[in-house]
DNA sequence: GTGAAAGCGCTAACAT
DNA sequence: ATGTTAGCGCTTTCAC
């Protein structure tokens, strides 16, 4: 036996130490090569690295985070990552912080208030450098307290509040997309428009339902009747149910606030042995799967969800670069297709 | 001013250190009491407890899983998140394991299998306690090699590799399901059945390939096409397309690999003027939403996707409690609908 | 039952 | 340009 080296237990892993060791210089010279400060030789630059390679030495993460004061990790805080729309935003959000060096942490409320202000408070004792947040309820005065107690910068996914000034937000332009539907069935003919809405708590609900109430003011013979409830497909069957109950004063436009109320919109029509658009023209908001394999294919309000995703990540990266805060509106638009056409005849 | 308390600086946060200054006792008491050491006096644990809550204290999760070794993080390596398969499963795990406290970090390799691996990486670097992965490819050796290296325990989600043998793994039992819906098209007396196939680098490709290809050989008079490919849209078109062009030698039935891949298929189908169940019978892979919309009605073979997320979790969680490595199978099941007919005759 | 002290793996002064 | 030292905030021996 002719090795000096002290025997490390081989089946550990190398740590700065045993790098500086076996390169034969101090702890702190190998943290300078590994990040890159200026002043090193190219001596020791090599000495070191050669070290790394031959121990495969990785830095532990947690203990730069730890020391630097800074996780490079990234808390996102929704509602349901299954709706496919939350996840497309996930997506385009997780690709842009990657690319700048951040994790995304996510963690899922099932749409409740108060798991959405557990979620930011287990984020903050997991100090995650910022937070995305699509809150359940924008109002919700536990979210609302946690988030101010956040240490970090936060961007709002499609949601706003005017309780949280220093957050940064990102949301959909609702109105336009929605107004250039309900213009097309006005122009249709349709003077009773129903929207089958979700929750008013957030940001889309309530700008589509004030996209209709607005419209109506604006035209005198037009009625619409808007039916807040939650975003499921049992809300969206119940509602259109109820509404196509109504008789001679029943709609004869239906909209459908939401992917998740969609399935169950559709389940109502066909229960109640309609035809669209013959008999109820149909328009839905979000584009999702399968949409324009319906028969007939269904009229949509459309925005890409990847961009709110990305834009989120941007609006935080400029906060955790020490940019100031910023809010941004992204478009929508309306595809209109064969679900919409004139209203059937009234028998008077 | 009657204050002895040195005056900390009130906009950083307290620490352990504040809190046993503040309590009267040892760094060690703080720890001690906060994580449920018996041997404290109920005094001490009254004294702690006051200072906690008068100085708002919170552990340093980071700190904390430095020094414990354990970081309660499980990285979720996935393909495309935005995939409502992927959510759905993500949903799953995501909810049990932050039952039983941990957290997920997601990262997106958007199926590249060198992201993958460099997030193995990653997530190794990040010190997370365990993986889930659903690699885009098998048998890709760089992933294979950082699997390897990887400390933790690792479940494959529907997923296989034989040059894993310490990892866990969950998989639906694709077989079953499809075997239904291929028999069911047989007994309707289609004998040339087509599979749009994903990507046979994953197990769910390959073992619906296999399903067809063994039927085939104990039925003579059943010819079966399969065509792999990506797990998309574009995949789904260009493939159907040219089998519906074979002329008197198409099949007429199409089976859809996938949930991505169905529009694609659709739209062929659409695109060729054809009328499904009339002239060609359709099958597709997974329930997604709006399925039961289309006209007809998609026969489907299901699963339950939740499931497998939750599954995927459960079994981390039993190797990280050290328990042993095990592989689970899920069912699957067959809707049949509208979409399968008897096929057209031919003309002799 | 409680306190003192060591150290998880790393970085950033501060020296030289 | 390199080495020495003091922590980041916490847990955990080890003494008493």
């Amino acid at each position: 036996m002719t090795t000096d080296e002290p025997r490390t237990d081989p089946t550990r892993r190398a740590g700065v130490r045993q790098v500086a060791e076996r390169a034969g210089v101090a702890l702190s010279s190998v943290s300078r090569v590994l990040s890159g400060h200026p002043d090193v030789s190219e001596l020791m630059r090599h000495r070191v690295l050669d070290a790394v390679a031959a121990l495969g030495y990785e830095p532990d993460h947690l203990a730069q985070s730890l020391r630097r004061g800074a996780s490079m990790t990234v808390g996102y805080v929704v509602g349901d990552i299954s709706n496919p729309l939350t996840a497309q935003i996930a997506l385009g959000a997780e690709t842009a912080l990657r690319r700048a060096g951040y994790s995304l942490l996510l963690v899922n409320s099932t749409s409740d208030p108060d798991l959405d202000a557990q979620h930011i408070r287990l984020l903050r004792q997991r100090r995650t450098d910022g937070l995305l947040l699509a809150m359940a309820d924008e109002r919700h005065a536990a979210t609302i307290a946690e988030l101010e107690r956040y240490p970090g910068p936060c961007v709002l996914v499609d949601r706003v509040c005017a309780k949280l000034p220093r957050a940064s937000g990102v949301h959909s332009d609702h109105r336009a997309g929605l107004s250039a539907a309900v213009e097309h069935l006005y122009r249709l003919g349709h003077r009773h428009i129903a929207l089958v809405n979700g929750d008013p708590r957030v940001l889309p609900a309530r700008e589509r339902a004030a996209v209709l109430r607005r419209f109506a003011r604006g035209v005198p013979d037009l009625e619409v009747t808007v039916r807040p409830g939650g975003f499921t497909a049992a809300h969206g069957r119940d509602a259109t149910a109820a509404l196509l109950a109504g008789g001679a004063g029943r709609p004869t436009a239906v909209i459908a606030g939401g992917n998740q109320i969609l399935p169950g919109v559709l389940a109502a029509v066909r229960a109640a042995g309609l035809t669209v658009p013959t008999d109820l023209s149909l328009v839905t908001c979000d584009q999702v799967a399968l949409v324009e394999f319906l028969r007939p294919p269904l009229a949509t309000v459309t925005r890409d969800l990847g961009d709110l995703g990305e834009v989120a990540a941007a609006l935080l990266l400029e906060r955790l670069s020490g940019r100031a805060r910023r809010r941004v509106t992204l478009p929508t638009g309306f595809r209109a297709d064969h679900s919409c056409a004139p209203p059937p005849k009234r028998p008077t």
